[in-house]
Formats: C-alpha cells, sequence, structure tokens
DNA sequence: AGTTGGATGGTCT
DNA sequence: GACCATCCAACTG
C-alpha cells in the first residue's frame, strides 16, 4: 500500500496540513531514467466559491472545472503565461477548493530534477524552439544545467513554478489522480516513523488582487523553519 | 541581501 | 484589453 485515500474526507485546511510532510512521487518513464520523489513542505488553500483568491471565483469554467470534482485529482494551470503550477482537488465532488503545492524539499531522483528545471529554464531562451538540431539545443541545455549548479538542492523546487518543473508537469495533467497506485504521479504519506512537522499558518502569496478578507487568511501551511520553503519567508516560523 | 522590471500567453469581464 | 496563485537576471547598497 503506497497511497492513503482517507485522508481525501478531509477538509481543505486540514488536507492541506495532512499533505505537509507526505511525498510528491514521479515514477521513472521510458524517456526518464530516474525515479523522483520530494517532500511536501509548503501548500495554499483555495477553498469554495467565495474564496475572492480562488479560480472557484467566477464559478465553474472550462479552466477550473477539475477543482469541482471528486478529490485527489491534479489541477494544473498557467500563470504568467510560462509556469505551470500544480493543485491538488479537495473537497466532496460538487464542491470547488483545491491545494496548491508550492514547494517541496527533492529527495530522489535529484539529478532528473535539475535536467527537468534546466530544460524548462532553456526552453524559455529566445529561439531555442527553432534550434536547427538536438545536439544545439543540448547546449543550451547544458549551459542551464551549469548555471544550477550554484542552487543547493534545498532550494531546487522552491516556488510553485519550480514545482511543476522538476516533476515535468503541465496542464496536460489536469484530472489526473494522484491518490491511485497506478498513477506514475501521485502522493504517498511520510515515512513510517517520521513525526509530522511543526506547522507554520501564515497568508497567501500574490493574491493581493483578491483584497481582504482573503488576503489576510492565514492559509499558506509551511514547514516550520524548512529551508525549502519559498520566498517571502513566512514571520515567526 | 534586497529590489526591480521583463518575459509570456491563457483566461475572464 | 487587463490581469495573473511566478521566476530570473541585472542591478543597487
Amino acid at each position: 500500500v503506497t497511497v492513503d485515500r482517507s485522508i481525501l474526507g478531509l477538509p481543505t485546511l486540514e488536507f492541506g496540513r495532512a499533505l505537509l510532510g507526505a511525498r510528491l512521487v514521479r515514477e521513472a518513464g521510458p524517456d526518464e531514467s530516474e525515479r523522483r520523489v520530494a517532500r511536501i513542505v509548503e501548500v495554499e488553500a483555495y477553498d469554495g466559491p467565495d474564496d475572492r483568491a480562488s479560480h472557484a471565483r467566477f464559478g465553474r469554467t472550462a479552466r477550473n472545472a477539475v477543482m469541482f470534482g471528486p478529490p485527489g485529482r491534479a489541477y494544473v494551470y498557467l500563470v504568467y503565461g510560462m509556469h505551470d503550477c500544480l493543485n491538488v482537488v479537495t473537497g466532496p465532488d460538487g464542491t470547488a477548493s483545491a491545494v496548491l503545492i508550492r514547494s517541496v524539499e527533492p529527495l530522489e531522483g535529484i539529478d532528473a530534477m535539475r535536467r527537468a528545471r534546466a530544460r524548462r529554464a532553456a526552453g524559455r531562451r529566445r529561439g531555442y524552439a527553432l534550434l536547427p538540431s538536438e545536439d544545439a539545443r543540448r547546449v543550451v541545455e547544458t549551459a542551464a544545467l551549469a548555471r544550477l549548479s550554484g542552487v543547493p538542492d534545498a532550494l531546487l523546487a522552491s516556488g510553485p513554478g519550480l514545482v511543476a518543473a522538476v516533476f515535468d508537469l503541465d496542464r496536460s495533467w489536469t484530472g489526473q489522480d494522484l491518490f491511485d497506485e497506478a498513477s506514475p504521479v501521485r502522493i504517498e504519506p511520510r515515512a513510517a516513523g517520521e513525526k509530522p512537522p511543526r506547522v507554520v499558518a501564515s497568508p497567501r502569496v500574490g493574491v493581493d488582487y483578491a483584497g481582504p478578507p482573503a488576503t489576510e487568511l492565514p492559509w499558506r501551511l509551511s514547514v516550520a523553519d524548512h529551508p525549502s520553503v519559498s520566498r517571502p519567508r513566512p514571520a515567526g516560523g
């Protein structure tokens, strides 16, 4: 048994809390040699249609439809035209809520994560898609990988866009059941014997557009004093 | 160590 | 047509 579906029944905030310390896993695929595993250390809750910061605030749309479905599925969206962000749908079927995975601590397959992040960075460069050969693209990717060598493992996936980058996730993963043992991408409980982490709650990041009270709700949950938590660092943790 | 602005395209009024 | 659940390089001090 690798997944724990029992947490799917929890209210969104408790579900988010239960996610801290849990593992995000991607199995090795035909093109990826390494299995990747990371510890979830920071999440944000987006709870219901009355949450003015939530993508569900305009009701059901083509983009957010999966948020209205059963819990445990992936909702991956594109922000700022370039970054993908991974959410886990929460709450019973028919309600619209989700938890954004904001940062993780790499545990296994760290080289594959570095390569994936370098690939993403290289792909952003002008003209990359027009490069004449696979070799030419590889040169750009290798340069990006070299630049990443100064980044410590703990900071490789310290931010929501980076989480999706190191796990090679994009919008096409929306709808995938993350609590199915057969899924190549899934969420597994923390290791046996590992204590539940101490949790700090603080306001969510990047939601000024929502105004109060949404901007003030302490719905960003992070592991206290963990180096992989993204900026801005929560106060007092 | 902290601040600023540019990149980029989908989504919604 | 405005805005965005972000990241990074290129500055300042």
